[in-house]
Parts: structure tokens; C-alpha cells; sequence
DNA sequence: GCCATATTGTGAGTGTACTTATTTTATGTG
DNA sequence: CACATAAAATAAGTACACTCACAATATGGC
């Protein structure tokens, strides 16, 4: 049933083909296949590396902000309490971070960088840079910086009514 | 190392902590965060008819495209034929897809939208295009049809090279 | 000091999103 | 027709990304 083609998008594929228009008109699927591109070219660039983007985004963090405790890491990077914890978990078996109580809050657990969780950062940040640049490569410095901007108003307008907000430090630690 | 703050985002935050500006700088990481929030938007506002982002691509093609076989939709909807096998396993014990086996390849199940599914996919379009309008708000017309566009080309460029690339249909199919 | 309340980390449960390997069935070639 | 090869679906294993619930603490009021 109906199947009008009218439309003429940029050029979704060869055939084009009925009303599954609806699908690829949406903002939401196009942002996930660019999101599912940019982890494929990241994983490959890092390949010998054996990390995920998730992962070097906490490497960032700590090597930059060491000491700080779980929740506030999560608010950087932006993931939720759980997910976090898990792949914290992962990093500490794999000898990359390590983790230690807080002797004023036994909740808290501080975080660092264990020498080799540093090495492997340092490493790895060319490759993921360049995995970064691989996935822009096809719009001019212009349109890069222009989605770059609509991307990040997007991201911080909708900041707070999202899950796993990011937030930034307050004024207590280091 | 590099403590200069030297730009000046659209609004980050607070505080504007120092480095940690190599990971907000990365097009991955914007991404994701706009992944994640437009999924969270689309949550909530489907949120009475517990369906997911994927679930409703689903339908939508299998609204256009009935009888497609697995592989043919995984490409349609960008997914690999595992996830899309375990997604739609779910669909059809929530009775919302049905799959027969083809007669003249035994190794081939053709899916099919059932009378609820088929209801369903009606009754959460609207609320699904309430969700992406919500995601784009902040933007004006011009700025949201370059970011479309923007971000169109770069899934399209690098379509063949992602893990689960969009194919269209062969023209074996009716 | 005691209690309601809030916070930190964790655990269980669901749903993607991949990888690699295996089973079943088709198809092409000699 | 037997045989290597390819394709469709599935299974097993890893890694997010959430939800809700819960135990162990802190903290503010009284």
C-alpha cells in the first residue's frame, strides 16, 4: 500500500525505495547509524589496543581528574551509576584503573590510573584521534565545525531532561 | 599537560574543567551523548506502549515490506542478523511479528506485521515524530535541515565501510 | 543521640550491538 | 550425483545502557 515515491533525498541508496521514507527521515536513526559509524571506525583504528570508546572515555577523565569518586566520573562521561560500575570493574581486572575507600565516606570509592592505564591511554589517543578525523574526513572544515556546534547545543539544551546527564565538577575535589 | 582554556563552548557547563575538553571536542562523544538522548526522549514519550527505537524501525519496515526474510531487513533497518534475530524473537513472542518458513528455500523465514503489530506501529507514529521534533527543537528549520543533511552524508559515505550497513532492496522481492 | 532522608555503590533484569562459530539448506562445478 | 562453497538463521560470549531495588553509609533536624 502506497507507494509514492516523492521525495528526492540527497541519495539514501540505489533503489530508493516506498514509504520506509518514514524510517530514514528521522533524526533519530540517522544519528544512530552515525554513532554506530564513528564506534565501528573507532574500534578498528584501536584495534591492537583492545579498547572501547567507553573505555577511553574514562581514561580521559581519570588522567586528568584522578582521585575522583564513581558517581562524579559517571557525570562526566555522561553514563549512568550501573553501567559505569561494570565497566570500571572490567578496567580494574584488566589492571588499568584501580580503586580505593575513602577514609572520611565509606561509600565512596576514589579512582586513578595505574601506570599501565596511563601508558595505555597515551598510546591509544592518537589512534583515536585519528579515528575522530577518518569519521569528519568526508565534510569540509566548515560543515565540521557547524555540526560539531548543532551537535553540542543539541546535546547541552536537552542535558538535563536526559538519563545519564553530564555534569560537570563541583568546587570540593582536588 | 595543556591547561588553556581556550575556547569558549556554546555552554558546557559550570565550571569548564580543564582537559577533560580533548573528549567533549570529539565527534563520537557528541554523538553518542545525541544518541542517547534522542533514544530517552523517544522512550518517554512511547513509554505506554513499552517499545523501543529498534522495534518500531521494525515495524515500520515490515509496514511497507511484508514478507521480507531477516537478512533483507537486517539491511533495511541497519542491523546485524544477530541482534535483529534476537529483537525480533522478542517481537513475536509479544506477538507483534510472525515468520513462516518459505517453501521453496527451506533456509529462508519470511516475517510479517500481525493485526497488533500492525496497530501498534499506528498508534506510535505519531508520539514517535513527537519525539523527534522534541529532539530538535532547539534548532531552527535552516539549522535542522543542514544537520539532517549533515549528517545524512556522513552515514551514507561511510554506509559500506560500518558493520551493519543499510542496503536497499534487490529487486527479487515484490 | 535518634530518626527520616538522601547518597554511593552494587546486583538483578531487559534490550541492543557486536564477534565468532555452527547448523541447515542451496547452488555451482566437475 | 558427490563435493566444495556460499548463504540464512541461530547460539554463545562480550560490552554497553538502562531500570528498579537494596545495603551500607552520611546528614540534617529534633
Amino acid at each position: 500500500m502506497s507507494r509514492a515515491p516523492r521525495r528526492r533525498e540527497t541519495e539514501p541508496a540505489e533503489e530508493s525505495p516506498s514509504d520506509l521514507h518514514d524510517l530514514h527521515r528521522m533524526p533519530g536513526h540517522l544519528i544512530r547509524r552515525c554513532h554506530q559509524i564513528v564506534v565501528g571506525l573507532f574500534l578498528e583504528d584501536c584495534k591492537k589496543f583492545k579498547i572501547t570508546p567507553r573505555q577511553f572515555a574514562i581514561l580521559n577523565v581519570l588522567s586528568s581528574h584522578p582521585g575522583i569518586e564513581q558517581t562524579t566520573l559517571a557525570g562526566l562521561v555522561a553514563m549512568d551509576r550501573s553501567t559505569l560500575g561494570s565497566v570500571v570493574y572490567r578496567m580494574e581486572k584488566a589492571g588499568q584503573v584501580s580503586r580505593e575507600d575513602d577514609e572520611s565516606d565509606r561509600r565512596i570509592k576514589r579512582m586513578f590510573l595505574t601506570p599501565e592505564g596511563n601508558r595505555l591511554y597515551k598510546s591509544v589517543l592518537p589512534l583515536v584521534w585519528d579515528s575522530q578525523n577518518e569519521f569528519l574526513e568526508p565534510l569540509s572544515k566548515q560543515e565540521r565545525e557547524f555540526l560539531m556546534a548543532l551537535l553540542d547545543k543539541l546535546a547541552n539544551v536537552h542535558n538535563m531532561s536526559s538519563r545519564a546527564p553530564l555534569r560537570s565538577l563541583g568546587a570540593e575535589l582536588d
